[in-house]
RNA sequence: GCUGGGUUCGUAUAACGGUUAGUACUCAAGAUUCUCAAUCUUGCAAUAGGAGUUCGAUUCUCCUACCCAGUACCA
């Protein structure tokens, strides 16, 4: 049978997506477009006390962000979209407005004999549970009890007509047929058998809001909009024998979707899923987004902390799946060819914020110096650099740039210098936001220096020594490049057989304001003869000599 | 508790029933460098336990242990 590959990524607005919800939203996306099918948004509101302002903005913009595009659901301006248009034949795609769909299928199925009519109010179920707890049990409304509970086949006709007409509290219960195995496939777990005896009457259709719980609407939904593969969280599992007998009921097996599910995200350390107090307590992100809750609260986001949107999809794509082979670097496109769902791992897998990292290096380092240029003048921007394009412009503004493009004194630089400074920094960083740690002193004198750096390297032999390296610079009148003055630098200090180490660590806290960091010849050649001097200067004065 | 799912170095994972059980991250050491980082080299480190099937089991079966999920008029 030749069918159409259409998936979807399904998430209920109760806030910002998790991370594992995005994972799940790019299996499915890189599975559509490895078929050449159809990626589908559908929103699941079916629960009008859990909705939260923001969260299917937020939800729609995260995936955006990791470039997984809806084709049907989501509009180009990313709105869910409300009306049916040959684009989005199915349209509403939001549970809330398909409303009126559903009532017909429940009452299809209590026609046919799947399901029946529940009176029993919330406090009843409650008491039975509670009552149940005390003698260590557990109630579950099932063939066994459904005979005692009030409902359409334990009340005469009569009563149960005039209970539906009168009360709104009343429910549509799906009828599990007693002691039959049902037998499921799932395209990662392979077969799975479970009897119905284990199983409960779930609650398909509320009479109190007219709208379907979950595995009603999106049995029917999935129906309906022609969904070919349900990729979704193993907390599904359990639901699936619920499912299998709901297209059963409803006649649709010919058609029913084929089941993956996919285990879930982990926590760092300890047990348990990975939650939003992770992030918290051990310092990452859980959320692809920043999000900022109706208190104000405010949750990290991998964007916001410098992640780039292809290093978090790459990390994602490999936690429970693998290509089959070393590779570990991948586009999106690549994704897309090499992906499969028998290499997903049927196993929780431990995220580790360690290789987070390392990814978004491996991709910092894929950056052009112009994106990485481009990128990181906003952050300059904010300390109060001035980044220009035209030089001459900025001649004419009173700048005096140096052999590098800088004028340090008044913090003007040019578009090259800036990227000169990522293209030779860009390997010791893994966010754009580290370049100004790696590099602030190509771009400003540093505002204090390492006591303990000053301590070991700040004594008056290295002092003197460091001054006649200044007056070599002052003086040097070869190829002011870096090599140039870097030779030049080390051949006077070996020739006059000075400690080299000494005196190029205390000529970096000068400069830099620790001993640690750039080379020498890389921050003289930057800065210029002026700045040097003016820096050694400072250093003398501040720390004496 | 019950039902279902799961278990290879610390983490992510590889290995037609036959390998010295491989790779990456992390960590450690060495090389390099004026320092730090980067880089390169080397190293540490795993089949949960027990039966069975088999000439041979990480791989198949069963039991135990542990972990996860579900057990709602939530999704």
């Amino acid at each position: 049978m030749e069918r159409r590959t259409r998936v979807r990524f399904a998430p209920s607005p109760t806030g910002p997506l998790h991370m594992g919800g995005v994972r799940t939203a790019l299996y499915n996306y890189l599975y559509a477009k490895q078929n050449g099918g159809d990626f589908i948004i559908r929103i699941e509101d079916t629960d009008s006390n859990r909705f939260v302002p923001g969260a299917e903005e937020y939800i729609i913009e995260a995936l955006t962000w990791c470039g997984i595009i809806p084709d049907e659901g989501v509009d180009s301006n990313g709105m869910v979209v409300e009306t049916p248009s040959e684009r989005h034949p199915h349209a509403p795609y939001r549970q809330s407005q398909r409303k009126p769909i559903y009532r017909k299928y429940a009452e299809q199925l209590i026609e046919n004999g799947y399901a029946y009519y529940a009176f029993d109010s919330a406090e009843e179920l409650a008491e039975a549970r509670a009552k149940a707890e005390a003698s260590k049990d557990t109630f579950i409304y099932n063939q066994v009890s459904r005979m005692s509970m009030r409902n359409s086949l334990t009340l005469p006709k009569e009563e149960v007509d005039r209970l539906l007409e009168e009360t709104t509290d009343w429910t549509i219960r799906f009828k599990m047929p007693s002691d039959t195995v049902v037998k499921m496939d799932d395209l990662i777990r392979g077969h799975i058998e479970v009897n119905t005896d284990t199983l409960d009457d779930k609650v398909l259709w509320k009479r109190a809001d007219e709208l379907p719980t979950y595995h009603l609407a999106n049995i029917v939904d999935d129906h309906l909009m022609e969904i070919s593969e349900v990729i979704r969280g193993e907390e599904w599992l359990p639901s699936l024998p619920l499912h299998y007998m709901l297209y059963k009921a409803f006649g649709w097996e010919e058609t029913m979707p084929r089941f993956a599910h996919l285990s879930l995200l982990l926590k760092p350390i300890g047990n348990g899923k990975l939650s939003k107090r992770d992030g918290d307590k051990m310092g990452f992100p859980v959320f692809p987004l920043l999000w900022t809750n109706s208190e104000g609260e405010t949750s990290r986001g991998y964007r916001e902390d410098g992640y780039f949107p292809e290093a978090f999809v790459n990390m994602l794509a490999m936690l429970g799946w693998n290509p089959g082979d070393d590779r570990e670097m991948f586009t999106m496109d690549e994704l897309v060819e090499a992906f499969s769902l028998d290499k997903v791992q049927k196993a929780g897998a431990k995220f580790n914020p360690e290789k987070a990292k390392w990814y978004n290096r491996e991709y910092l380092r894929l950056k052009t110096d112009d994106e990485l240029a481009d990128l990181l003048v906003p952050t300059l921007e904010e300390h109060g650099i001035n980044v220009v394009d035209c030089p001459k412009c900025a001649l004419t503004a009173g700048a005096e740039f140096n052999v590098a493009g800088g004028d340090l004194q008044k913090h003007i630089f040019t578009r090259d210098y800036v990227k000169s400074v990522v293209s030779f920094t860009k390997e010791r960083a893994t966010f754009v936001a580290d370049f100004w740690d790696i590099a602030s002193y190509l771009f400003t004198a540093p505002k204090e220096y390492i006591q303990k750096d000053v301590d070991k390297f700040w004594k008056p032999e290295n002092v003197a020594l460091v001054m006649k390296v200044g007056d070599l610079i002052k003086a040097f009148d070869g190829d002011w490049t870096v090599e140039g003055v870097g030779t030049a630098i080390e051949e006077y200090i070996k020739s006059n057989e000075w400690p080299i180490g000494k005196v190029m660590n205390a000529f970096r806290l000068a400069l830099a304001g620790s001993a640690s960091g750039l080379g020498i010849a890389d921050i003289v050649y930057r800065i210029g003869k002026k700045e040097t001097r003016a820096r050694l200067e400072s250093a003398v004065s501040a720390l004496g000599n």
